[in-house]
DNA sequence: AACTAATGTAAAATATAGTTTACATTTTAT
DNA sequence: ATAAAATGTAAACTATATTTTACATTAGTT
C-alpha cells in the first residue's frame, strides 16, 4: 500500500502527532501507516483523507500483494 | 460505515460470493462488510470498489462513530 | 411442493491493526 | 554546538478483521 501522507501533511504543515491526534490514533500508528507498514482499517483511511480533503484514491494506492 | 456494496453487486449482478472471489476474501467476509458489521481493512475496501470500478469513496461513506 | 442457489449467522481459531511505554536517531531552531 | 521537536523503531499487549466449519433461513426454479 503506497500513500502520499508524507507529502499531504507537508501541504498542511503539520507533524504525524498533529495528525495522530486528528483522527484519533497514535502516534505510531501514523508512523506506520506512513511507512508503508500496514494497511489501516478503511475507516482510518478515510479519515486521513477526509483530513487533506482528498478522496482515499488520491492519498492511497493499491499494489502487489496488498 | 455505510456501502452500497448490494447495489453495485446487482449492477454487475454477481453474487456475494462471486465478490469474495474476486477479492480473495471468504463469502462470509462479504456478508459481514455488506451488511455493515465492521469495517474492512484499506486494502480490502479499495479492492472492492475496484471491481466496481468506483472509487472507494463512492463506494463506502463513514458515519457517526467510525 | 420439492430442490437448489443465495444469504444470514454463530462460535472458535488465526491474522493483523492499533495502543502503550520507552528509547534511539534525525531534523530543526536558537 | 546545544537543545528541543519530530521521527523511527521495538516489544508486549489489546482490539478487531478474517477464516473455517457448520447450519438455518430466504429467494428463485422446475
Amino acid at each position: 500500500m503506497k500513500n502520499r501522507i508524507r507529502i499531504e501533511r507537508a501541504i498542511l504543515n503539520i507533524t504525524q502527532a498533529d495528525l495522530a491526534d486528528r483522527v484519533q490514533v497514535s502516534r505510531q500508528t501514523i508512523n506506520a501507516i506512513e511507512a508503508g507498514k500496514y494497511s489501516p482499517t478503511l475507516a482510518l483511511g478515510m479519515k486521513i483523507a477526509q483530513q487533506f480533503e482528498k478522496t482515499v484514491n488520491e492519498v492511497f494506492e493499491l499494489e502487489e500483494g496488498d
